[in-house]
DNA sequence: TCTGGGGTCCTAGGACCC
DNA sequence: TCTGGGGTCCTAGGACCC
């Protein structure tokens, strides 16, 4: 039997903000862009719950945050300060683990299989790296316990917040049957609407539906959501994950044609990217630039090169790519540098010698 | 309502080679 | 003049997730 965990940080930035400020709690908190008195551009990362009983919900555009609560806290990212601490939460997490994977700052797979014998052992088990988690960082979690990392990760939603929940394979049907489509991993609101188009309404109706039609519309995608549709997922929990790609980007406060500023933006950004690259140990082979327009369509331009690691030739690179493929008659809104083909770079790899 | 920034994976066409 | 099959690399875009 497999037995897989997700543990999942309940509003992690927020609950990190709590600790070092804790006059916060229990007061409406939104961590996100600068609300700017209603007129700022960024979004809600997170919020805490007496925030999210006003509507707020993150992801929302921050302006609209303020028109709802113009009194909540307001606080600026500090990913530093998140990254920190998640190193500290994953630590404990990966100690409670056979295999381990970390899929964003505040969340991550386990595989238990080993260590646990059955379901009621796996309860008392998710209490303990709970219990753990808040003893040494101060902060609430949720896990979802399952037979794959699809249920884990439904169970967990179901959970949340500051919860256990298991959902054994006998009752993995009975689980999906009545949820909405988009409650499913992979289902945005694009293939919503599609699979509404074609009668489908419940993850029940999709997992009993014609499997030759999902085919003939979403091709093996469509095969793969049924699966999901039924609980089925056959992914491991990967030990050993390696970045693909390294970008920044950023939104301009205003709109903008200028090309001086789009310029010194990209090179900005492409040293910071740099940083990133050279923090990890790595060389790159493509460059992106990403262009989007102050009416949001969006549009990406690359090209590869000689394998790299220098500032210079990502900003040139990045830097031509606007100039020769961007419309300068229509303003921009935000821009983007992105790397890729990443390898690691030979014969440099004295321990911290990247790391800050 | 007015939309961030970090990513991943998939598809598809064209170039080019054998 | 009409024409294969396979493979890889490159580029662009779409959808999704946290």
């Amino acid at each position: 039997m497999q037995i897989i965990m997700l543990i999942d940080m309940d509003y992690f930035f927020v609950a990190c903000e709590e600790l070092r400020r804790p006059e916060i709690k229990d007061k409406p908190t939104i961590v996100g862009s600068d609300p700017k008195q209603g007129e700022g551009r960024g979004v809600v990362m997170t919020c805490n719950y007496p925030a999210r009983k006003f509507g707020v919900r993150s992801g929302m555009p921050i302006s609209q945050a303020y028109r709802i609560k113009s009194d909540a806290i307001y606080i600026p990212m500090d990913y530093d300060l998140y990254e920190k601490i998640s190193k500290d939460v994953m630590k404990v997490v990966k100690s409670f683990a056979d295999r381990f994977e970390q899929v964003s700052v505040d969340e991550a797979f386990i595989d238990v299989s080993k260590k646990i014998k059955s379901y009621e052992d796996s309860l008392d088990y998710a209490k303990r790296i709970k219990d753990t988690i808040k003893e040494k960082t101060g902060l609430p979690c949720t896990i979802g316990i399952s037979t794959n990392k699809l249920m884990a990760k439904m169970a967990c939603e179901a959970g949340k917040p500051n919860g256990i929940r298991l959902v054994r394979e006998e009752d993995v049907k009975e689980f999906l049957n009545g949820k909405e489509l988009d409650d499913l991993y992979g289902i945005g609101k694009k293939t919503k609407e599609k699979l509404e188009a074609m009668g489908y309404k419940t993850i029940g109706e999709l997992a009993k539906a014609n499997t030759m039609d999902l085919m003939e519309r979403f091709g093996s995608f469509g095969v793969e959501i049924q699966k999901y549709a039924n609980g089925i997922d056959e992914s491991k929990v990967e030990e050993n994950y390696e970045v693909k790609s390294i970008g920044r980007e950023k939104t301009f406060e205003k709109d903008t044609a200028d090309r001086d500023t789009v310029t010194t933006a990209i090179r900005k950004l492409s040293d910071e990217v740099i940083g990133e690259v050279k923090k990890a140990g790595l060389t790159f082979k493509a460059v992106t630039v990403k262009l989007r327009y102050g009416d949001f369509t969006e549009h990406l331009k690359s090209r590869s090169i000689r394998r790299s690691d220098d500032a210079g030739d990502l900003a040139s690179n990045a830097v031509d790519l606007y100039l020769r493929y961007s419309d300068k008659s229509r303003p921009m809104r935000k821009i983007g540098v992105r790397v890729s083909d990443l390898t690691k770079a030979r014969g440099q790899k004295k321990i911290g010698e990247f790391t800050s």
